[in-house]
DNA sequence: TGTGCCATGTAATGCGTTACATGATTGG
DNA sequence: CCAATCATGTAACGCATTACATGGCACA
């Protein structure tokens, strides 16, 4: 079992039918914790999923707006779903290029390092404000609606675990290259 | 500035001239959580290097085993690898298929999902306990070794605190996941 | 006039995975 | 005898990125 896009897109129009173009904002917005992909990759493999019978689609026009190509699951599309999340994933790999650059960051100017590290704390801050945001939105909603957003609400979590285990990380390093400076 | 796996390459020739089975070994121990590659796209990616310069070969013959290519930097390497250093990142982004799979989870098994994050948090342990592990060597080192490891010490607490975060999370779903099948 | 959003795509290239392939040695 | 480790690769395929492309509307 690969993972790929291709689930991604499949758990979203299980919950709600769209376009391309909406479920790239999905993945900007909210699902930016957990998947990421270019307006150029979902096309692609909403074509792909349409020729092998996973999904249909139909045409909405708008007023004032180019019109759109909705896509719905099909039965196939359900069924390929429900396999997948009943397979076990292998561990995600980690391919993390910051940390590749701070190993060999004896070539580098500290103070270069420092600016990096800067702005890789600013950038976990922001998301991390985001997601604490929507968990506030979240918290503050009726115990109905908590209850049918509980798994969604888990993967918010993962996001707010994360992203504080990245500051606390990143502190850690500011810190260290903030003293390497004056010695 | 991409990033790929010729800069992780780099980093480590640059410490240590080394043959592509030693990579192999060196991003499956203790290099693991920061950049993860197959033998077969180590071997692509080090023929593609020398090709374009970057690094030179030669044959190390062995007792009772097979030859060996060990490969070291050449200058346009070094130059390379400096200049990766100097450029800044992007994020990098989050694909993460254990959460697309959550919050499709209502279509599976609570049982099943529960056995999948069991696993997760025991893999997640497992790789906690290798870093400590490590962890402690650092710490019970010579002051003179702990400066020359410095940079590396940190890539390796990012290690640490990213698998506790892993593992605080999986305790959060476990205990979730385990009260709704009481209901 | 320019920037940004809405909405869709193609083409080329690069990166990663899976399957296939060889062949010797060591240890249970 | 079987499995694992050492050591190297090829080929096919799939997934991701970058660049290129179109065209209308809204807002400053």
């Amino acid at each position: 079992m690969p993972m790929s896009l291709k689930h991604a897109i499949l758990t979203l129009l299980e919950t709600e039918e769209s376009s391309g173009y909406d479920l790239l904002k999905q993945f900007q917005s909210r699902l930016g914790y957990f998947w990421n992909a270019s307006h150029q990759q979902i096309y692609a493999q909403l074509k792909t999923m349409h020729a092998d019978g996973l999904i249909d689609f139909h045409i909405e026009a708008q007023d004032n707006k180019p019109d759109k190509k909705i896509y719905t699951l099909t039965n196939a599309g359900r069924d390929a779903l429900s396999d997948w999340v009943r397979h076990p994933l292998k561990l995600g790999k980690v391919n993390d290029a910051l940390l590749v650059k701070l190993y060999a960051g004896h070539l580098a100017d500290q103070s270069q390092l420092l600016e990096e590290m800067k702005d890789y704390r600013d950038n976990h801050q922001r998301m991390l404000n985001t997601f604490r945001a929507i968990e506030d939105e979240y918290r503050s909603s009726t115990k109905k609606e908590q209850e049918n957003l509980a798994l969604p609400y888990l993967t918010l979590r993962r996001g707010i675990i994360g992203e504080q285990a990245c500051l606390d990380w990143a502190d850690e390093v500011i810190r260290f290259l903030k003293g390497a400076r004056s010695r």
